[in-house]
DNA sequence: GACGATTATGGAAGATATTGCAAGAAAAGA
DNA sequence: TCTTTTCTTGCAATATCTTCCATAATCGTC
């Protein structure tokens, strides 16, 4: 086997399990130990990867926006950043959906003071204000998507189809010149429902979101009003979707932010 | 298994139980105490974690956990009890309803095993087996009745009108001669339509609810097929009850039952 | 096609890092 | 205050990393 064409099946593999061993990597692509390591030295200037004792692994976890919210710490500060910028565009006593997903969730964190009306199909979400607070949450049925706290299927998206709401507060996988692609299957039909009801879309993607396509293809860029990003987005990728058309906004870093 | 992942999956796990034992963890992970301790000072370092003696705890508690539920201890071991021997009336694989309210909660907590399909408006119940767990859980929609984190609104009776399941366990505020009464106006409806929707109703009262009776009436006594109360409970009204032909289980008292 | 040069590969030895254990120190509880 | 538990520190055993070298493969040139 080519050493390149190695190099790609080792990067491939970690995609998927996130962490690896040396001797299992080198019994997967059938070479030696030692040359595992040269190749994952290379990987690491790439950039992709970094090495750990033992093994290796993913330096941007493919975090395909739906994972349990508080669980989740990565990209915690460029997220947080996000949330901030993205809720500064809400009006007072908005209703705003709010979409599941470990963005949407840091933005509705920081909507507290705009006593917003929260639609929601989110767990974590829901629970932000159960306890108490000045938010109205409306909470749409669904089955429970295990680990992520979602509430998907037919009670979902019905209940989306049902509703009117001011703003969504949406996250996706990836981001093209295709438009936004997710990853759960699940999932597309009920944000298509929430895009349907509401007059202005607001899409929260981190930088790692940038030329990416999860599986399922979400909605075109036309569908989409505002975009919110971190600090670290690839400007050429900003000033491409600019030109077509939509608002970008690019939320400081909270070192900027103070 | 790598340290770095050995730290996530330590950083995971508190995560969900927000405080662990060290000799938790070094099972957990599959090390020594030591190593899981010195992971615990990287990862304290790192921010998300905090050392404290013979375990470590999350940092930022979660805040999706309500008052009402995890931490109202009255009359706990009585409701444990009560949650026991209600579960134990469950079949496998069986579509359960569980109201609002503490005790109903205390009962979804002993059904992991049945494998249930729990149907509810309750989000601490829903909480309960979101982030994993064999357990299918639906949530009907609805506004978030703050403090409570009950599920209310026409959504709610909506969802529950349309349903059909095996089991409903049930609460209420009081029972008396003409019936079970409840506080909250607005819970009444939905627990009208839960009550409509099943084959079975399990009402689950501890012993400070005989004799009592709230504002609102919620339904007979010929409504309900099994009530569930603690030892607690005065034996003539549990006499009066078995008489007009319900029947009554009496949950052993935990030092009983072992 | 043959030959030398360059590069890739696999293994080995010493250096380094990690792990688990044990003894003394510190902290919590009675 | 005393007992028990837990924490820290030092140390030995193990595992892993780096560096080096011999061999094998590839490439360029003749």
């Amino acid at each position: 086997m080519q050493a390149e064409e190695r190099q790609l099946r080792i990067a491939e593999h970690l995609q998927k399990v996130e962490f690896a061993a040396l001797d299992e990597l080198a019994q997967h692509v059938g070479v030696s130990v030692s040359t595992v390591r040269r190749d994952l030295t290379v990987l690491e200037i790439g950039g992709t990867i970094r090495r750990t004792h033992g093994g290796a692994r993913l330096i941007n976890p493919r975090t395909d926006e739906f994972v349990f919210s508080a669980r989740d710490t990565r990209q915690l500060a460029e997220k947080e950043a996000i949330g901030r910028a993205c809720a500064a565009l809400i009006q007072p006593h908005q209703s705003v959906i709010v979409d599941a997903g470990t963005t949407p969730y840091h933005v509705a964190r920081y909507l507290g003071d705009k006593k917003p009306q929260i639609i929601t199909n989110s767990l974590p979400v829901a629970n932000l204000y159960a306890s108490a607070g000045p938010v109205e949450v409306v909470v749409s049925g669904g089955v429970i998507y295990p680990r992520l706290g979602v509430l998907v299927g037919p009670l979902a998206v019905e209940s989306f189809s049902k509703m009117h709401a001011d703003v969504a507060i949406m996250s996706g996988g990836g981001i093209t010149a295709e438009g936004i692609t997710n990853s759960h299957g699940l999932l597309i039909e009920i944000q298509q429902a929430m895009i349907r009801a509401v007059q202005k879309v607001i899409f929260c993607l981190d930088h790692t979101k940038f030329g990416r396509q999860s599986v399922s293809p979400l909605c075109g860029l036309e569908a989409v009003d505002v975009l919110v990003t971190d600090s670290a987005a690839p400007m050429d990728w900003v000033n491409q979707l600019r030109a077509r058309g939509l608002e970008v906004i690019i939320a400081p870093s909270s070192s900027e932010a103070g």
